[in-house]
RNA sequence: GCCCCCGUGGCUCAAUUGGACAGAGCGUUUGGUUGCGGACCAAAAGGUUUCAGGUUCAAGUCCUGACGGGGGUACCA
């Protein structure tokens, strides 16, 4: 289904085309895009173009004797009321207002499907998120990257994408190695076994109840093995435990993925060595001071495959992320044929960008087909100080409390609301507020309301299931809520096409906003016999924005509750 | 030093990607319900969009420079 701007854009050209077919306007060519935009001022109508403007130039003739030239040869259409010429040479739309009260019908038997588009039919994408290194449990840090992954997948399904929702597992790299190792002392000493806690171990609290964990079900076989391959076995179970409890963390926060990807799978399948030959024999690996490099045109420097021996005795630690980067973004795109790959990454790994995309173009793999989406810093604020994150230092606030503390509606707004490209302040204090300093319940509270009205509308023994006549809608209050609800596959379309997730908390409010301008404006519920058609009438309005309302709220991974 | 992000009413942020008179929330001030939940609504005050140039019919948005804040710049992961 086209949306709205999209049809008012096609009008345009059509009107284009016209005009210069009558031969009414000098020669020009047809702009490839015709720019269509809401309109901010009542006065200018719903939707508003500049296309004239930027026409002038080229026809040498002010843009409002070509907009008045233009205007004739729009074609009508069944939801434009009228069309306008504004100085200094707008082309304005005013929709047809009993299109808009017709409509309300369709919004409510689309009920899920409502504002789905159809900009991404035919295509599979993989949002690859969160992806935090498997040795300990999600902390906050990851919070803003799992909601936004989360919600940046969802909108993309509901533009038509095929999307796959998955979770890179680092466990190939020296990280687990620590990891072992810490685990293995905390096990050895539980069982009074002398064993040095590694240098760059994880001295938190966590391994420790693991290595309990596994002295009360394993008992001391590990002991009896080889230190090395106790230290492995040990890392194995590690994991395997923490990532049972990583997927339950985010399950809190409504995130689940289709796919964890583990990255030893790269080696165990031979891909990892397969791309490294692709690599030599592409010219682009270069040898000195015992290591590998990856040497490539676009990059200032050299960047490092694998490690040398001097600095990374244990061959395991010696690929580096980017060596197994590689690997990874062929399994995607071409051997599970995923068109698009999105990553999200904070911004402090925005330097690893232009070294991911100058290894796809070396593979032969077109750097367009991946996106990074890099997000700001989040800075924790309790009491107006800020909490450090940090999980090997071993002083961090874990996502599982802030969930048990806020609960995911507040967070998941919270981190929705702004651009990725602002550092984001997360008060705890405001969090966890219910109050209205707090944004999050003013959205859900409309859609609380609404379900009041219904059950109103049923202890006055209302049929709540009624279809009402919506040719009745003609308040100004219900057109401009109407007119918001008819805007979603627009928002949707946008915020999919420029992956901007922050327009849907945006567009949540400023419903809820008209929804509550329009309760106080129109009575609902009356149970005057000659007021049973207009109930009627608006008891569909109201449904069909409760529609609305719980598919945005839906589409943030938020609850939509009737009651609070 | 170099690279990335940000700078918009007192505070936190939007602004449909270069379009019309820069919009919300919080805070402040004033008002609103003997009717569907007041976690609501209405009104007011508050702006030279950090500064200086430039491009354009049109700049908060693009370019150059300055100032201020954050992040990055390892054979760290």
């Amino acid at each position: 289904m086209k949306t709205l701007r999209e049809q008012i854009e096609e009008l345009l050209r059509a009107g284009l085309q016209q005009v210069q077919a009558a031969g009414a306007l000098p020669e020009f060519a047809l702009p490839a895009v015709i720019a269509v935009a809401p309109s901010r001022h009542e006065s200018h109508g719903d939707y508003g173009s500049p296309v004239c403007l930027g026409l002038a130039r080229e026809l040498r003739r002010p843009p409002l004797q070509i907009a008045q030239a233009v205007l004739p040869h729009i074609p009508a259409a069944d939801f434009v009321a009228e069309v306008t010429v504004a100085p200094p040479g707008y082309l304005n739309f005013a929709l047809s207002e009993t299109w808009l009260a017709q409509q309300v019908t369709a919004v409510l038997a689309a009920g899920d499907t409502w504002g789905n588009v159809a900009l991404g039919v035919g295509k599979r994408v993989q949002v690859e998120f969160v992806s935090a290194n498997p040795t300990g449990p999600i902390t906050i840090g990851s919070a803003r990257n799992a909601v936004l992954g989360d919600v940046l997948a969802s909108l993309l399904a509901a533009a038509g994408y095929a999307v796959e929702r998955e979770y890179y597992v680092n466990d190939a790299g020296s990280k687990v190695q620590h990891f072992g190792g810490s685990l293995y002392a905390r096990y050895a000493n539980l069982l009074d076994v002398p064993e040095p806690f590694p240098e760059q171990g994880y001295p938190a609290a966590y391994v420790t109840e693991l290595a309990q964990a596994i002295v009360a079900q394993e008992g001391r076989r590990y002991l009896d093995m080889p230190r090395e391959t106790a230290i492995r076995e040990l890392y194995r179970l590690g994991i395997a435990r923490v990532l049972e409890g990583v997927a339950d963390d985010l399950a809190q926060l409504r995130v689940h993925f289709d796919t964890w990807f583990h990255e030893t799978t790269l080696h165990t399948s031979g891909l990892f060595d397969a791309m490294m030959a692709k690599l030599r024999a592409g010219g682009y690996l270069v040898e000195y001071d015992d290591a590998v490099w990856f040497r490539h045109p676009d990059l200032e420097k050299d960047a490092v495959l694998i490690r040398s021996p001097k600095v990374a005795p244990n061959p395991v630690d010696r690929p580096t992320y980017l060596a197994s980067d590689i690997p990874y973004l062929w399994h995607k795109l071409v051997e599970r044929g995923f068109d698009w790959a999105i990553y999200v990454w904070g911004a402090d790994h925005h330097g690893d960008v232009p070294r991911v995309q100058a290894a796809a173009q070396a593979v032969g793999v077109t750097p367009a087909r991946l996106t990074f989406i890099l997000y700001q810093m989040v800075t924790l604020l309790r009491g107006g100080e800020e909490v450090r994150m940090s999980k090997s230092s071993g002083e961090f606030v874990t996502l599982r409390e802030l969930v048990d503390e806020v609960g995911p509606d507040p967070i998941r707004f919270m981190m929705l609301t702004r651009t990725v490209d602002v550092t984001l302040d997360f008060d705890l204090d405001l969090a966890v507020e219910q109050s209205d300093r707090n944004p999050v319940y003013y959205v859900q509270y409309a859609h609380t309301r609404i379900a009041g009205v219904l059950r109103k509308a049923a202890e006055e023994r209302l049929d709540p299931q009624v279809m009402g006549d919506t040719r009745l809608l003609t308040h100004p209050s219900e057109l401009a809520l109407i007119r918001k609800m008819l805007a979603l596959p627009d928002t949707i379309a946008q915020a999919a096409a420029n992956l901007t997730p922050h327009l849907l908390p945006l567009y949540a409010t400023e419903l809820a906003a008209l929804f509550h301008a329009f309760y106080r404006d129109c009575r609902v519920v009356s149970t005057a016999p000659e007021d049973a058609a207009l109930t009627s009438a608006r008891l569909t309005l109201v449904r069909a924005a409760k529609n609305v309302l719980a598919r945005v709220l839906h589409l943030m991974g938020m609850n939509a509750p009737d009651r609070m």
